[in-house]
RNA sequence: GCACUCAUAGCUCAGCUGGAUAGAGCAUCGGUUUGCGGUACCGAAGGUCACAGGUUCGAAUCCUGUUGGGUGUACCA
């Protein structure tokens, strides 16, 4: 539910009934418990407007305020602000009606929109390693977000399968004379053997030219062994994804090599808008006030990154028909992408009601603040990063033996991912973060596994229970009614952070939901004696709400519960 | 050189369209229990929000400058 809009509502009446001519803003939750459960701050900045004291209008809008429905309660505080207290009856139902939903009340956009994620986007000629990691899990969560919001969201795995060096590579391939798929199992390896007969052979090397031109003119020997190449390479990918429990499948796959018949069409259309100008032998666009032009064909006549980037975004606005394109990459790249943005704009290949944006996120560091590498300096695979992660949920699992092999597995595989996944999720994207195992693992504070552990928790209550809850919810003490308010804030959270596109909002929420219900559990007793039935029918239906967004939060973050830990 | 970005507690991080005494976790010190999962909960201590100005009723948040770090800077992706 919209709890926000409930009570701008409110505001809005009485607004009108005051007869104060002003478009209210909106209410915010308070920063402290002592200040109610939202406040509104407009009175402040009306007081100039019309020459008013602020207090002076807080009164008048209090005056007018409907306090028997949505609102029980209105102060005024300092130096205008208006402090609000729900109603707890109110809140019952609103929950109440949210347990009996399977979307928690969460309302299903009424005009959805199409919108293209582009994201995970590895290097076919390369394994994926760290940097692979970010894009690929807020890209998924983001569109897993959208999808449940009610938008058509697109998952897009632009995958670089085309350029030079798959020249190199196929020739080599060729030259091994084997399937393929035992030396292709360490691509880095491959990739350096490629490397290393490419410059000690000049002939190879020539050859390793001249397939880079045949692939792309179609000749279908070279073709079938590029193919070939790249199924394999995806298959790494797929593997990784696997693990990851991403969602990214093949039919996701639109791929460099997908736009390359356009690519000439990018710049005659870029020519016949008077776009384009010659620099040192090379088709430019200038863009006033920046350094350096966008390249959209080299010297030699060959493409770039940036006029595949063009041809994507003509596609994606045009042919797919998105209203919001979203880049989930690394933020060194936010120059590249301001450029082709403007340049599309500019060129109308897509429209102004077309939301274009880079969601640029941060480096993945070291202890010591170094970008994040081996003990020799090289690249982190990520497919070992995750099988360590795994290895390590395992040591965290007290009394193995209740477990089988495959339930122990299995276990290890949801706390090991889920530690991964949502340690970078619940960092704000944008800044750089120090991966650290032992606190992604831990117990303690906002991690994947506090939010498991209070999952399972209350699962084991419904577990001693086993009954049907009856009778409605009662808003007791204040724990429990900030429980219930935190609750019902779960749309409005969900909005904010589509909108944001930033994932570590829910993990906030979940977060403080978490410890609200903790501190909650601690204090009111369920299935304790003493407890008279109403009260236990009342909290046993808070915690499974409670339960039921955790479940849904994480979800969203394609991170997995269990029912024990 | 220019552009972008960041700077919050000892450490790791929150802080949403400017709002009240800047919040968590870890680490430190102390407390709660014959416990519905203590892998929990409560409390104490810890801050000149890099620095200096400005905007205003009000600034960690917006603007300018300074310092320090990161990144990007024409035919790689």
């Amino acid at each position: 539910m919209k709890l926000k809009l409930q009570i701008n509502q409110v505001i809005k009446d009485a607004f009108i009934k005051a007869n104060i001519e002003h478009k209210p803003m909106s209410v915010c939750e308070s920063t402290k418990p002592e200040f109610g459960d939202y406040q509104f701050n407009g009175a402040m900045a009306l007081s100039k407007k019309l020459g008013k004291k602020p207090r002076e209008i807080a009164t008048k809008i209090i005056e007018n305020l409907n306090l028997s429905g949505v609102l029980i309660k209105a102060e005024i505080a300092g130096p205008g602000f208006i402090n609000l207290w729900l109603n707890p009856l109110w809140i019952a139902i609103q929950c109440h009606n949210a347990l009996s939903d399977d979307r928690l009340s969460v309302e299903v956009r009424k005009t959805p929109i199409k919108v293209v994620v582009d994201y995970s986007g590895p290097n076919m000629a390369k394994q994926m390693h760290v940097g692979h990691l970010r894009s690929t899990i807020i890209g998924d969560t983001l569109v897993n977000l959208f999808t449940f919001l009610g938008d058509e969201a697109i998952r897009q795995n632009h995958i670089g399968d085309w350029g030079t060096q798959f020249g190199m590579l196929i020739a080599y391939l060729e030259e091994i004379g084997e399937d393929g798929s035992v030396s292709l199992n360490d691509l880095e390896q491959f990739y350096k053997d490629a490397k290393g007969r490419f410059d000690a052979d000049a002939d190879f090397a020539n050859r390793a030219r001249e397939y880079v031109v045949k692939i792309q003119s179609g000749d279908a020997h070279c073709l079938q062994l590029w193919q070939k190449f790249i199924d394999i390479s995806l298959g790494h990918c797929e593997e990784v994804y696997n693990k990851l429990d991403v969602k990214l499948t093949r039919e996701d796959v639109k791929a460099e090599s997908f736009y390359n018949d356009d690519l000439p069409n990018v710049v005659e259309k870029l020519q016949s808008k008077e776009m384009l100008q010659q620099s040192d032998g090379a088709q430019c666009v200038f863009l006033e006030g920046d350094e350096v032009p966008v390249i959209v064909q080299k010297s030699d006549g060959g493409y770039l990154y940036a006029t595949t980037d063009l041809a994507a975004l003509w596609y994606r606005a045009n042919i797919v028909g998105a209203k919001r394109i979203s880049y989930v990459v690394d933020a060194r790249q936010s120059g590249h992408f301001k450029q082709i943005f403007r340049v599309a704009k500019e060129a109308g290949f897509v429209a102004d009601d077309v939301m274009l944006e880079h969601i640029a996120f941060g480096t993945m560091m070291n202890k010591g603040g170094k970008p994040f590498k081996t003990r020799d300096g090289g690249t982190v695979k990520l497919i070992d990063l995750l099988d360590e992660a795994v290895i390590k949920a395992k040591e965290t699992i007290n009394d193995k033996e209740s477990y089988s092999k495959e339930e122990l597995e299995a276990l290890a595989k949801v706390i090991g991912i889920g530690a991964v996944k949502y340690a970078d999720l619940s960092i704000n994207r944008e800044s750089n973060y120090v991966f650290n195992w032992d606190k992604m693992l831990s117990f303690e504070g906002n991690t994947s596994l506090y939010m498991q552990y209070a999952y399972a928790r209350i699962q084991s209550i419904f577990r001693r229970f086993d009954g049907e809850i009856k009778s409605d919810i009662i808003i007791g003490d204040r724990l429990e009614h900030r429980l219930s308010v935190m609750l019902l804030r779960f749309e409005d959270m969900l909005i904010r952070t589509a909108l944001d596109a930033a994932p570590n909002q829910i993990t906030t929420y979940l977060y403080d939901l978490v410890t609200l219900f903790m501190r909650f559990y601690e204090q009111n007793p369920i299935l304790k004696d003493g407890v008279d039935e109403q009260t236990k029918m009342s909290r046993l239906a808070l915690a499974d709400l409670t339960a039921k967004t955790i479940k849904q939060g994480l979800d969203i973050l394609g991170i997995q519960v269990v029912n024990k830990l």
